[in-house]
DNA sequence: ATTAACTTGTGAATAATTTCACAAAGTCCG
DNA sequence: CGGACTTTGTGAAATTATTCACAAGTTAAT
């Protein structure tokens, strides 16, 4: 096992692993090497094993990774191997696809809490969800022991939201304005910038005339 | 002038400094420097100058950059000064917020057309666009001059519906499904896992204790 | 039992990316 | 004007991440 730092891509990698392995154990499947690992990704075979070194040796050599291990052990490593309360702000139409979008709840992260601070929207209820003012964040955060914040406002209230949230004790906040944040330290950020994937695409797509 | 390949990172980077600068062209700014550049978005002023020095010399030693200026040939180079006509598979939850997200219009990414195969949804319109059925696809994508895809179906319906996407002239795919999706060469593809992001918060989330 | 074919795990080599360090140029102010 | 202060652009160094190469364990077939 290497005890070096373990890269952030390799992270994101591991939770492709897990997925794939999900997908192979609901076929049934009981082994697999890193190559098909990697293969429907692209990712090299011998990407995969450094990966999957950093935590263990998972694997037996000849015949690969028992699926079935493997996806318990990752699920575990990844922390998805138990439920996290996740509160969201903003319920517009990007909250209210975040809402019901299933992959969340098959990892195991359960919206359990909406906010909003529309007058018109507050009261509302989503499939029994009802949606609070902001004012009861802070209060709601505590009783149901929520870690992770998504943010669904307009870029302009993002960074207000964000304050709310980790001083009401969110530990993690994940950022779907198009806006970088400032958050504490001891706070985490990630972003998701839908924009910036469609400006990739059209920076190479110029390139081809 | 460096030719050197320009490294992916650095052109979300890029885009990350369009958006910036275009936020300080409304409030008036003439001038910017890399520190105030990056500053908010915690990247190094010399990764900063280093980003701009893959395409020119942009800056004036002693004052900086000029917002106007840099905010113009930044928007040409990611090749954002101009429209792009892009398809919308899905017309569930997930793309109806795509569809009314105003980030994408903003940088001029124009959703000219939705398909979608439940015969609930073809033929109704979202704000005067018409949902069309999936076979109309190749058609329209050459009425319309498309040349960007997103894809915004269930998992299993995904490959099939990139597929159609590629064979009809797309050139480029942002997939929303969890899933890896094979493209032919000629073909980009990028991957959008919201739940991915969650993921990595779980994994240090769970170190914390 | 032997051989050929797989497959993992990992140190070493390579490649990619970021950060440092600093010369050169521009600004500001008395 | 002169000197202190800014700021860019860029080689060189450092760091980080990926890929190679291969020993060693496993499987399967004859």
């Amino acid at each position: 096992m290497n005890f070096k730092k373990v890269p952030l891509t390799a992270i994101r990698r591991l939770s492709i692993y897990a997925r794939m392995l999900a997908g192979l154990e609901a076929d049934g499947k009981q082994q697999v090497s890193s190559r098909d690992l990697g293969e429907t990704a692209s990712i090299p075979s011998t990407q995969v094993r450094k990966d999957l070194a950093y935590f263990g040796q998972f694997g037996k050599r000849g015949s690969g990774y028992s699926v079935k291990e493997l996806g318990f052990r990752l699920r575990k490593i990844l922390g998805i191997d138990r439920a996290w309360n996740v509160a969201l702000v903003g319920a517009g139409n990007l909250g209210r696809a975040l809402f019901s979008y299933p992959g969340f709840s098959k990892q195991g992260f359960r919206i359990v809490a909406v906010f909003d601070n529309s007058p018109g929207k507050v009261n509302k209820s989503w499939k029994g969800t009802r949606i609070q003012s902001i004012k009861e964040l802070s209060k709601t955060v505590r009783e149901k022991n929520i870690s992770i914040g998504i943010v669904a406002v307009p870029a302009s209230g993002a960074q207000e939201v964000a304050d709310e949230m980790c001083k009401a004790g969110i530990k993690a906040v994940l950022n779907f304005a198009p806006k970088r944040l400032k958050v504490p330290t001891g706070c985490m950020q990630a972003n998701v910038d839908l924009a910036i994937e469609l400006e990739n695409f059209s920076y190479y797509l110029s390139k081809l005339r």
